[in-house]
DNA sequence: GTACGATCTAGAGTGCACTCGAGGTCAAGG
DNA sequence: CCTTGACCTCGAGTGCACTCTAGATCGTAC
């Protein structure tokens, strides 16, 4: 088995888009919020060249966007990518920070369900008991 | 121990705002969005006059919004109440449904969680085994 | 050399769920 | 009475995260 995964390989614009499930649009849009932990490349013609991490990085994104993140912190995270090394601690602090977000929202969406659930289960009950389920 | 809760007691807009945690704006929002069992009555002068049990019905969205329901999904859920009974096994699809998307989304956060805290410790390894925590 | 699909920029538009403002009315205290 | 604070309606404004448009350019395939 020799490494499949070929680090050099870049991707346009529309590649990147396709693989990582998002637009075209959405790219660019981040690009100018400063999601990016680089400057992107581009051909002679002006054309974006991503390189092949960057498919890594937007997978990161996602996972922080479905969570709740806000453009805000991503670009915060980003800053600090960009910034270089020397700033590990302060990365930790922003993920550790969401990771307790993340628990909270956890815990909010099981009493959620307990509440809904509990409501479902007094309308099923009723229905039973008239024969009508 | 006799009963503690006034059934009959009434709530003006900003009682019921300030004990429901909401804004008065919020409640004239909703009242247009179609969002009550059962239209809001008023005094002679047009003064909203909430009923007692206004309260559980608002906690009740409440939860549901923080699970992320749409607000078209209240307005369902609240007609099919402002209809009155017969409609139960519908209301309970509605609930039901909800739960499954509950269901679903605490997934989704369980999944970021595990992406970011293996992020997380990462740089936390490498900031241990350099000394820097 | 030209057709045509992908890409470029700048900026406007969208959808959601509120949130606020203007201008006026109501009702309890003094 | 008169003041004052809570309330009324209608409509405009806000914040977020895209999403789309227009009009131009690039680059591969005939």
């Amino acid at each position: 088995m020799e490494d499949v995964i070929d680090t050099t390989r870049t991707f346009s614009i529309g590649e990147l888009a396709s693989l990582a499930g998002v637009s075209v649009h959405t790219l660019r849009w981040y690009e100018a919020e400063g999601l990016f932990p680089r400057d992107v490349p581009r051909t002679p013609g002006g054309r974006r060249v991503y390189a092949h991490d960057t498919l890594a990085w937007l997978a990161l994104l996602a996972r922080l966007r479905e969570s709740g993140a806000p453009i805000a912190v991503l670009r915060e995270y980003a800053a600090l990518v960009r910034a270089g090394s020397g700033n590990e601690a302060e990365r930790l602090a922003l993920l550790r920070a969401h990771e307790r977000s993340l628990d909270a929202q956890i815990e909010t969406l099981i009493a959620c369900r307990q509440v809904i659930s509990a409501k479902a289960d007094a309308y099923q009950e009723a229905l039973l008991a008239r024969g009508l389920l």
